[in-house]
DNA sequence: TTGTATGCGTTATCAA
DNA sequence: TTGATAACGCATACAA
């Protein structure tokens, strides 16, 4: 592989002025610089960005960090990030943590000394301290997380609307007896969709019941056990909110293996518009978690206060939509 | 950020030692390693990978290219490449080519540029010829495509058997008039698939039949034409095989808009084992393509080729399985 | 077992 | 506008 040098003998200049053709920052005559570009091409050279990154200090990669590389949410956040970046000519290293604090930490570590010029961070296993410490080292964007040392380097979704929305969704279309299903409490998410969910009712002079509601775990098979289990109680319902489009998923076929026809006896509605969301039947209405634009958006943070760029304007909170599809009927 | 040189001076030794510590490569003495140890404790000393890189020029990086970063597919493969690497202390820089062929290019490029120590590719827009000769600057495994001069580091999917076995469980639930939705021709997945699929039918004695086929292109819309296409040519049958699960939903959406009950009135199998696979209604029968193995064996090729790693076995084609739930009814 | 010296391929600071 | 030359942080052959 050709070097800097070779190049430089070649075109006979100096190694400065390769140099400089490269990143064409200084001036250089016409002449020489067609001299050296013609040398370039001769030796099939391509610049060893390793090498150029010592040098400079820059390595022009922000390290990302997230539990699996499969999955819709981390695809389309990961697919933000790398289309953004590829528009500026950054690029993206990749680690997971698989939701282990002792893997997650020990990936951060890597990036960091793979001299990562930022970092974009997915996680909920390591704590607020290790995060604002790690961010006084090297700029750091959270994803989808809180903390309020570094609020202005966090991105998240506004998930009480979410849940808001998710529920008056139902009520407008007539329901008044909802049943709900959540994710685990102690996920900051889950909690502030149920407090959607009660805000929506409440608004409504619907009256909350513990009957109602019961708490899974995000994963599908918590809405199946949730649907038998609320439908074991007393307290009738015509429509039940979902945490999460998997835990819908899971209620809707329990409530199909007990007979019913959807979305007619029952209505349903999700959380997060996952990519099998309008697979599901009946289609899944669901509410959008803009986790492009979030991935999109972390990536713009970093743009404008590590590489520089100006006229980039910063949402730190997204606002969830909506997803009309099939799976609420009329009462 | 603390040095190695820094970390020498504390501990009171030379550059050299405080290499070999890092490395533990060479004898060193316990007292030395110790007060080493503890200087780089002190300084908070994190060893600065573009440095070792440049120096050893080993990057202990392998590149990948997928389309995109979303969607089961890529999803499961970089999932086995990634957690094949970390268990082998090197990591993974990933790019995207938008299935576009300039893109693609230039997302090898920069992998190369990148001094990866190889690299695994998932493409279909570039020609056998490029490949060939990068893999001669880099050693190279193909994902999911065949290039003869390259077949040791060819990984794939046996996909006539994968069709055959799809359209046998079919005809083994005593279905004779099987329609056939296929992806695009000109993609070697998709043609062997179809392939299978005819010496399913010829083992069994069923003639195959023009009618009874529809040219899809792999996406959900297809598969919803192709249903109703099929149903509006004289030709009745009782089951279809799709190409893939994406056209398979696209059928199942199709028939229930024409009243019919799924499985009862028609059986679907296909192809792929997507993530939503199993999310559909019925859920459904179809095949696994192995995408997080053959992520894994990309790499176990390249941790014996080039990580001189022994004993790992190499295996080139992978052997579909079917999966059986709920799709395909009894005839 | 330890230290010295050189090189890896660039960038960047001076001079010229 | 160009050219020497010193970093960048580490690995490694060679000496000691």
């Amino acid at each position: 592989m050709a070097t800097i040098y070779e190049v430089s003998e070649l075109a006979g200049v100096s190694l400065a002025t390769v140099s400089r053709v490269m990143n064409n920052n200084a001036k250089v005559s016409e002449k020489t610089r067609t001299k050296v570009l013609q040398a370039m091409d001769e030796l099939g050279y391509r610049p060893n960005s390793i090498a150029q990154s010592l040098a400079s200090n820059r390595t022009n990669s922000v390290g990302v960090l997230v539990s699996e590389l499969h999955g819709g949410f981390f695809g389309f956040i990961m697919d933000g990030i790398e289309n953004e970046l590829r528009l500026a000519n950054k690029h993206i290293i990749i680690t997971t943590g698989h939701s282990d604090e002792a893997q997650e930490k020990s990936a951060i570590e890597f990036l960091i000394s793979r001299k990562c010029d930022a970092l974009i961070l997915l996680t909920d296993s390591v704590d607020d301290d290790y995060l604002v410490s790690i961010s006084k080292t090297i700029p750091t964007v959270l994803v989808n997380r809180k903390v309020d040392e570094m609020a202005q380097n966090c991105i998240s979704l506004n998930n009480e609307l979410g849940g808001y929305l998710a529920t008056k969704a139902l009520i407008e279309k007539g329901h008044k007896d909802i049943a709900y299903i959540s994710g685990p409490d102690w996920k900051v998410d889950s909690h502030d969709r149920l407090v959607g969910h009660q805000r929506a009712l409440a608004e409504h002079d619907i009256t909350y019941q513990n009957d109602l509601f019961y708490q899974g775990d995000f994963n599908e098979g918590t809405g199946f056990e949730g649907y038998n289990e609320l439908t074991a109680a007393p307290t009738k319902f015509t429509a039940i909110a979902c945490g999460n489009d998997e835990m819908a998923s899971g209620a809707m076929k329990a409530a199909r293996k007990q007979g019913l026809n959807l979305p007619k006896d029952l209505s349903i509605v999700g959380f997060d518009n996952n990519m099998f969301a309008s697979y599901l039947y009946p289609e899944l209405t669901t509410i959008d978690n803009s986790a492009y634009l979030m991935g999109k958006m972390a990536t713009d943070i970093i743009l404008k206060n590590v590489y520089k760029q100006d006229d980039i304007a910063i949402q730190n909170v997204f606002e969830p939509k909506l997803i009309t599809r099939n799976s609420i009927a009329t009462k």
